[in-house]
DNA sequence: TAAAAAACCGATTGCCTGTCGGTTTTTGTT
DNA sequence: AACAAAAACCGACAGGCAATCGGTTTTTTA
């Protein structure tokens, strides 16, 4: 699934801003780019068909809300990119991991090491 | 950089095999996909001007090898399609781990914990 | 130097995003 | 119910990229 510059940038309003219809989201985004109404409709369309957004019809236009939060896009965007070159059974975070580990920084390991605690001190069921 | 499944094939088959021309990789994989030689010609092509492959001529034609082994493309892979939602800073892999840890086993778990572990010790010199 | 092999060029198709105009449907109001 | 306004929906076209080759030029080799 590949994402343009203008879903990108939709989505990013969303993560920030409340629900919104698609004339807010022109207002916001719409203006400065120069884009009409109809565009970012078809944008939300779009990102709602994708199974990024949400939506529900509230007194005359469909609200837009994100359905996935920026991590988990990250995360799908990253399986998506990645399924094909990781074998059957290999968590294509850890494929990731082992090819990327050496552009992290020392405090970025450490931020991975304490989110490993976190997650397994939750298992622990504390 | 957008891969087609086509390019992804090729890649799959260069690292696994030794440098090929284009005569060598049409017989496997265009064979069976029913390509013209060309169509694996211009692919190779492709995958060259993208920087993912190396050629050299030797005898008669270019022999064709990976330029980027599979995890410095899967590293690379993540960079370009989670770039625009990370912030300075922050890495996607870390990003994509808050949301994606609950999915890990702990089997899996435990593998990540040991690859830090030994990332750390390649720091420590050792 | 001529035949064979490979590279290179250009064109077409198909898919996806961006972009809207125009039409239909929905909604809210007399 | 009728109508105006608002929004949704439809369809079309442009631009970019991978896939696909036919055909021509260049390079090799015999």
């Amino acid at each position: 699934m590949q994402l343009g510059e203008l879903e990108k940038q939709v989505l990013h309003y969303l993560w920030n801003a409340a629900e919104s219809d698609a004339k807010q989201v022109h207002a916001v985004l719409g203006q400065s780019r120069g884009n009409s109404l109809n565009t970012i409709q078809s944008t939300l369309d779009r990102l709602f068909k994708k199974g990024l957004l949400g939506r529900t019809k509230q007194g005359h236009a469909y609200y837009y809300s994100a359905k996935v939060d920026r991590e988990a896009l990250i995360a799908k965007l990253i399986t998506n990119v990645t399924s094909d070159f990781v074998a059957d059974g290999e968590h294509s975070l850890i494929a990731a991991f082992s090819s990327a580990s050496a552009n992290l920084n020392d405090a970025q390991l450490d931020q991975l090491q304490t989110l490993i605690e976190a997650q397994r001190k939750l298992r622990r069921g504390g």
